[in-house]
DNA sequence: GGCGTGCATGCTCATATGAGCAGATGGCCG
DNA sequence: CGGCCATCTGCTCATATGAGCATGCACGCC
């Protein structure tokens, strides 16, 4: 053998054959006939053309998904289920697709919910109104975190939760309190409230949750929403929290970044979320990177609905290897 | 049906199908199973996703052609071959890959050259490196047109016939003459000399031309080697002309521009080309593509050697519609 | 309401393709 | 120089796939 030279040669060779394949969709036998030579020769040579990553296959379409990196994100957080959108340029965009994304899971999702638990914000939002009307019967909503009755924007939280119920031809369950309470002593007093108290309850027995994350900076709906000031977010990122799930702020380390804070926090706790056997986390972008791995990595969800971006630093986490290493037959560009 | 929802539906269903086709490599047996189709409908939908383009295979590769414009370059035109390589950003790339592939055009072409009818220039120069050595046996060579003896960089025309040659084992003929000489009496007195009179008649019979091109600026080689100068170059491209062809300067109808400076023109005239079984034509980039069109709308080269850029541009021609019909059944991607 | 008409569907069958295997080839080392 | 090993090659056979056809279904037209 004269391995430089017919190695490129076979090079040469497989591109030709690739290209009368996958361009003119010529056979095996054909393209055999015209490179002189046989039909399993050209077999091998698109194999390896495949396997070389000289045939780049994309499928180009804003509903596409990334199921390598969903593959990848279940086998290294244990996932229930992971839904990964490729990423447009555009962040807008991007939430939007994610959003997209998270409705289309939520439609096809089974067993379907008869309880959902949803939190709310402009994420949450964004899937509500990708949810096509009609898209399940008689799924009822319940809210699981306090409202966002001081908003400038009144409303939201409520509306949320209706849309979704509505549109799948149930009932909407609202949580008739503040997301934060000033006072402990007002937080436990709602609480004990015979409202509140029952919406807890059922919040608690929801055979599923749709929730999203915040960034702990001052961009943040509960700064908005006047729940939280300016110096409260940067006390909080002091102490090393990265974002808060359903109202309550968490460190990197998948704790409670400040517990003070945290008990006057209404609605459901961390731990009937890790509990729970379908809690959906729907984020995108860039600013929620730190957010999405603290909540990943300990277990506060078990489907994740994101995009490839947040996908890919997820797991090209530092301390492992971040080999990607399909477990399919699939092609295997990174061998050179 | 349902017009609108089916449809959406359809493409959302295709799109999935690819996803689990292309980079899962599951059979569309197993996909009907998943998607709860049959495995008809799977082949279908794959079908039309890449009709519309949701699939898009790409072979990336440096030695890489396009076909299909390779197909619609010969219909158009009449070729009897044409090949077009992708055209990289950098436009020195460009000029090696157009010459790599006109390397690897002359290697395989058959039947192989008696005799091989040669111009000179950058681009033929870099054609003549990239052949390998023993690229074939026994091709003699010609000179086609005068050589660059004024040249600042001596010997590269003979350089480039002698490489050609010696690659090939066979032997080189050089003109000795320059390509235009200063009055036409001193022309046709060299072209009578026994010498040139007996190389220019072995250059007729030559079974196969390869050439390139120039443009009509002042970076052409002829003002180079001071053969023109800018003065004169303005006159010719006051004159219409677009280049020129083996030192002849033509203009877009395919014309001589200045027939007085062609009488001075010593070299195998435009018929010879236009009537030979095999002339082969390697030019690529922008700034060619007017001598490229002149050229090829007028019959003056049987093969086109060319970059994807020069090749659309060709096709992009405003008289006609360049609706790409191909003959075949090949893939209707470029349907779009 | 009856009846084409056009399109999607599910099938049969011929063909294209990939897995796996036995033999050939050619370099390399003793 | 001969044997050994690794690789490549061409094959058989099972499987995957696409072409073509009959059917079913919804719609529009009479």
């Amino acid at each position: 053998m004269v391995p430089a030279e017919s190695a490129a040669a076979n090079e040469l060779l497989a591109v030709r054959a690739a290209e009368l394949y996958y361009e003119e969709n010529k056979t095996q036998d054909e393209i055999g006939a015209i490179l002189r030579v046989t039909r399993w020769k050209v077999g091998r040579l698109l194999a390896q053309a495949r396997e070389r990553g000289i045939i780049r296959i994309e499928i180009v379409h804003p509903r596409a998904r990334r199921l390598a990196l969903e593959r990848d994100l279940s086998a290294r957080f244990g996932l229930k289920d992971a839904v990964v959108v490729p990423a447009p340029a555009d962040d807008v965009e991007l939430q939007a697709r994610v959003s997209e994304a998270a409705a289309d899971y939520l439609v096809s999702h089974r067993p379907v919910p008869r309880l959902l638990g949803v939190s709310w914000g402009r994420t949450l939002h964004q899937v509500a109104e990708a949810l096509p009307s009609g898209w399940s019967t008689a799924v009822n909503v319940v809210q699981i975190n306090g409202g966002v009755s001081l908003s400038k924007r009144p409303g939201t939280a409520a509306a949320t939760a209706v849309m979704i119920a509505q549109k799948a031809g149930g009932q909407a369950t609202l949580l008739p309190s503040p997301a934060i309470l000033e006072r402990l002593e007002t937080k436990k007093a709602i609480e004990g409230d015979r409202t509140v108290g029952g919406v807890l309850g059922m919040a608690r027995g929801a055979s599923a949750y749709l929730y999203s994350a915040g960034v702990a900076d001052t961009s943040s709906v509960h700064v908005d929403s006047g729940y939280l000031t300016a110096p409260d977010i940067a006390r909080l990122v002091e102490r090393g929290a990265v974002g808060d799930v359903i109202g309550r702020y968490i460190t990197a380390d998948g704790t409670i970044a400040d517990p003070e804070l945290d008990a006057r926090t209404l609605g459901l706790g961390l731990e009937e979320l890790r509990n729970s056997t379908t809690s959906i986390l729907v984020i995108g972008g860039e600013p929620k990177h730190a957010v999405a791995r603290a909540i990943v990595t300990h277990g506060l969800c078990s489907v994740l609905v994101t995009d490839e971006h947040t996908a890919r630093a997820l797991l090209d986490d530092t301390d492992s290897d971040h080999d990607l290493e399909p477990a399919t037959t699939a092609s295997r560009e990174d061998a050179s």
